[in-house]
DNA sequence: CTGTTAGCGCATTCAT
DNA sequence: ATGAATGCGCTAACAG
């Protein structure tokens, strides 16, 4: 039924071996042959058996990207990216081999389904893996992504890391991409301290999560720097509260702080949307933005900027990250000294944060 | 170096086969055997050799879902429903075959890449594909389009559209679900007429796109019910601007439509992040919403509630439409009769509508 | 319930 | 520059 190398090959009138040397393009083949070969192809609508290619290759054109949550635009941007770097702009009628199929997977945030992920990705013996966002801090995992990613490697998968830390104690990883968290989370900070807030609610992304430990640090530094109190063991926080990296949880949690502490003049949320669900918790208080409570977001979604009033939040340069990346896990760009490269973080400061009220100038 | 099959095989004292069939589950084994050779996989560290497991089965077990834009949470919600039906939420340890590989392209919005990716997943023999979202409507891609899909299927391919109005002729899909965007757009036009707006201002999304005119088609329905100009020459109607399905977009071409005709009392964005765009560009002019332009939306995305003031929008259950595709690609929902389903759109009435400043009661 | 046998379709030696 | 032969690792009959 279905159309072979074989049936190309008897076609063009020229061995199965050059039709496959046509495809693959990594070998010297007569101009002329070549012609004849493409010609059958087409004229067969032959399309190339992927498991057939990749078992007799002992490698596949199969390049994964793991994301936490593929409904938020923080992944779907640097997913985007990298894929732009590995797909190859076919023309659809592209017969021959060699274009990577860069493809995202979403793990939900579960290490469970990150590491199953891992395994399927293994098992398609996958060119290359990059992994977004975010790791869990919980030392079983981190033993357990170690081993895998480490098992990847030995198969000759590439690794990259995108926005995420290193590994404790892992050489398996080509490169590592990370962001600025802790830099850019200290920084909005002393932006609010300067304006002269005082008591600033957080609310945190999840617990265990390396991104919220980072911003949360960062947010703590710039307050014991200022003599602010800054407790440091989570949870116990009157003014942290965790939670999803989601609009509902900056609401509910805003709600919570806004219960606790009614003196807050300034609200952080761990990320954009968080800040979103935030500014409206504090409106449906009836205080207003930035007049009664300043209101500060991370990441600088594009929607951040349309926001009323816009949001000062903390821009990271996720399309250029993924896009690097991408190219990090076809080989096209070598890796960083050392292996990893922090990106920076950048205060973007806009109308959603003011003087608290007894600050203002008249 | 690489384990295989036969390595565990004789580790646990049993023949290929045998191993081979307890991995798959899918056939009679002793409970006994089966325990020896999990503890062969285990002690090994073996992982199926997807391709090669592909090539004997003649079928993978790749699930491709391809969205337009992956850093649109429209398209986010909707693959990750479709993934979380897809995937066994494995335990990461699973040594087992049978777990689909579901995994999302991003075409961005391209003919020529989606093309390219259903060309990789066919060489992959992947199991199914889903395709999500509006299509162009270029005859000759329509024509491609059904060709390889036609190819697809005769592979044994199951293939799903989510949000994606049927093709032609064509009978190599599962099943269609799609969306009521006519529907919901002219029911989101009457709101607006009822209020009693007559110049209402449409920032329709690209042009030859399903979704684009399907909307645009409901908006021009309501509005000539009411005996107001809607003039059908697309890029003739002074009142209708085309873009990108992007806030900037909607930015822009609401600043034009304002130019335009200053007398406009409401705009109609083609989604959620156009009427964002939208929105900033109205109070950049010094207008206010709804008190002197009314904005709204289409698809009711997560941030439309948190908008200021929250938006008038029409919502599409996006993550149950995605969830739903992901069954009927998994075969564990029938399609349904004709194998074509239209979804609901519900008209969302919020704050961001109001009667035109003539109009308003004192 | 388990072992034996025979390919699946292609990339790659090695010849020529 | 091309052809012939071999095996990648696994599943699917078919026996037993």
């Amino acid at each position: 039924m279905t159309v072979t190398l074989a049936d190309v090959a008897a076609r063009a009138r020229v061995s199965p071996a050059t039709v496959s040397r046509v495809l693959n393009g990594n070998y010297p083949v007569a101009a002329t042959t070549r012609e004849r070969v493409l010609r059958a192809v087409d004229d067969l609508d032959y399309v190339l058996n992927g498991p057939a290619s990749s078992l007799a290759a002992a490698t596949s054109d199969l390049v994964g990207i793991l994301v936490n949550d593929i409904a938020d635009p923080f992944f779907g941007i640097m997913a985007g990216a990298a894929q732009s770097e590995i797909g190859v702009p076919g023309d659809g009628t592209s017969r021959a081999g060699g274009e990577k199929l860069a493809v995202v997977c979403n793990t939900g945030g579960s290490p469970e389904r990150e590491l199953t992920y891992l395994t399927l990705l293994q098992r398609q013996r996958a060119a290359a893996v990059v992994l977004t966002g975010g790791a869990l801090e919980d030392p079983a995992h981190q033993a357990a992504m170690a081993a895998k990613l480490g098992r990847l490697a030995d198969a000759g998968t590439r690794i990259v890391f995108c926005g995420r830390p290193p590994l404790p104690e892992n050489d398996a990883v080509t490169a590592v991409l990370t962001f600025d968290n802790r830099g850019g989370g200290r920084r909005l900070t002393e932006h609010l301290i300067s304006l002269g807030h005082r008591r600033i609610g957080y609310v945190a992304g999840p617990l265990e999560r390396t991104t919220t430990r980072d911003r949360l640090e960062g947010h703590r530094a710039a307050m014991r720097a200022a003599g602010l109190p800054a407790e440091g063991s989570d949870g116990d926080d009157r003014l942290t509260v965790h939670g999803p990296y989601d609009r509902r949880s900056g609401y509910e949690a805003t709600l919570e702080l806004l219960r606790r502490e009614p003196g807050v003049t300034a609200v952080v949320g761990a990320n954009d949307s968080v800040a979103l669900g935030a500014s409206a918790a504090v409106r449906e208080q009836g205080l207003r933005i930035p007049e009664d409570v300043s209101v500060a977001g991370f990441d600088d979604l594009p929607f951040s900027v349309d926001t009323v009033p816009a949001l000062t939040t903390v821009r990271l340069p996720l399309y250029e990250a993924g896009a690097r990346a991408g190219r990090l896990a076809m080989g096209t760009e070598t890796p960083p000294p050392g292996g990893i490269a922090t990106i920076a973080a950048e205060l973007m400061v806009r109308g959603s944060t003011a003087p608290p009220r007894g600050d203002r100038p008249l």
